[in-house]
DNA sequence: CTCCCGATAT
DNA sequence: ATATCAGGAG
């Protein structure tokens, strides 16, 4: 909520205490230009199962875990289903995520602190939800970005990582600091479009490890660092 | 920092 | 063969 804090400072020379970065206008209508309709590609039928879909997406694709979560989400319907399953029975089921006894344990433990703190309603303020074991800032923000269109954060995953510091709009290397400087950077009311965008943009086209430069409608705003 | 963990692109 | 992939906890 202090997230808008603007100094409007009487000094005619720094209007703003502004980030590295100058324009960002741009950028964003590019991004818009190339993914108009960026969302997340997770199937949800509420916000707790967004909420288990996003634990389950740690270092692994979507596509992998809907194929997961379409069987799941009908064995297992709610916090109080998943906190009393079985938990050799889940992890067999959450297998082919990868990470599956890490993440067994993880949504567990969530689903009972759920019910043991907001009575199995997801909380709508990244500060409650954090508190959620397995829940950090780039989940929280997945699912109030995502479920509750609210603005809490800028979703920084890996490919918000890489190509925010390859397009110069931030030095820093920890999530959170890249977050901050990204909420600095792009109007709020563009936040739970730009997290999106980015992540698709680095998805298929800045890629980790070969990125494609040549077809990239980023290319002519890019200093390219560390490509 | 390490560990959790399997599938896939290179 | 191995780096990487919609991370977070200890």
């Amino acid at each position: 909520m202090m997230s808008g804090a603007i100094s409007s400072s009487a000094c005619p020379e720094h209007t703003a205490t502004m980030p590295p970065r100058t324009n960002i206008q741009p950028l964003l209508e590019r991004l818009r230009q190339a993914h108009p309709d960026a969302r997340y590609e997770l199937n949800w039928s509420s916000p707790y199962e967004l909420l288990v879909a996003t634990i389950l997406a740690a270092q692994c694709t979507d596509e992998r875990v809907n194929r997961v979560t379409a069987t799941l989400f009908q064995k297992y319907r709610g916090p109080q289903a998943f906190a009393e399953a079985n938990t050799t029975e889940l992890e067999e089921d959450l297998r082919p995520t990868g990470f599956y006894k890490q993440k067994a344990k993880s949504v567990q433990a969530m689903s009972r602190e759920l019910l043991a703190k907001f009575g199995g309603e997801v909380p709508h303020t990244i500060e409650q939800l954090i508190t959620l074991p397995g829940v950090a800032r780039k989940t929280a923000n997945v699912v109030l970005n995502t479920a509750f269109n609210i603005p809490s954060g800028v979703i920084v995953d890996t490919h918000v990582l890489r190509v925010s510091q390859r397009l110069g709009l931030t030095k820093h290397e920890k999530p959170e600091e890249i977050e901050r400087d990204l909420m600095k950077l792009v109007p709020q009311d563009q936040w739970t479009f730009f997290g999106p965008a980015v992540v698709l943009h680095g998805r298929y086209t800045c890629t980790a490890r070969k990125p494609r430069c040549e077809e990239c409608p980023l290319n002519d705003l890019c200093p390219k660092i560390g490509v």
